[in-house]
DNA sequence: TGTATAGTTAGCAACATGGCTAAGCATGAT
DNA sequence: ATCATGCTTAGCCATGTTGCTAACTATACA
């Protein structure tokens, strides 16, 4: 039960991005170079590596430099925190359905007084 | 298989700020006005309507008037979209993991002759 | 050693975001 | 009709984001 979850912040805003998000639908298929990303993307090169920053900050990705070149992989476990989150938003919910559904049920019970 | 979705831009930009999260969840569990999101939050008036046409952007969020108060109710099925993408990046990983599998097996088969 | 390749860094410009105050409008209560 | 309430709009300010170019570093290859 986060009250401000910053974690949560880094993750929703990373993925807010068409660019990162084909990033990472990339890396999800395997590591790639950073040249591999930029290719694909259309975008610069600094471009890219400014959204692969907000990638790791966010832990969705982790890098690693081989020699000159920097190999960087899809961190599937990141998305944890927004599952998690999703799965909360859907028990209050239901928890609300359920209530609502009591109401109805003592509605139609008063009725049949 | 969406290649640009301006409305997972849309999603995820919303869900990127804790107050408009915290009013989403205030919202899970039933309609409110937006004074009370408001004094939930701490924030004035004005900022808070604003997150809230964020919210609405997104579609998660729809509101209507009753005389002079605005209420505000949740509407789960606009997550959808995102549920759905994450889906479709477990599919690509779990791909993947099947063909490291396959690659792997391969190995071992090689290592046998 | 020299050259091509792969990143990296600094910094700029345009625009978006998130907070605010002040002033306005619409409705409900007296 | 008047006043309080609840929302709405306009506009300001500080900061963050997203693209770029130019200049730099570091590694591989000949």
């Amino acid at each position: 039960m986060a009250k401000h979850d910053p974690n949560l912040d880094l993750l929703f805003h990373a993925l807010s991005d068409p660019t990162r998000r084909m990033m990472l639908s990339r890396l999800a298929k395997g590591p790639a170079a950073v040249t591999e990303l930029a290719g694909l993307s259309g975008f610069k090169l600094p471009t890219i590596l400014r959204h692969l920053s907000v990638l790791e900050e966010a832990g969705l990705v982790a890098t690693q430099k081989d020699g000159r070149v920097r190999s960087c992989a899809f961190q599937p476990k990141a998305l944890q925190p927004m599952t998690d989150w999703l799965e909360d938003q859907r028990k209050l919910w239901e928890a609300r359905l359920d209530r609502l559904d009591d109401y109805v049920m003592n509605l139609m019970k008063e009725r049949e007084k």
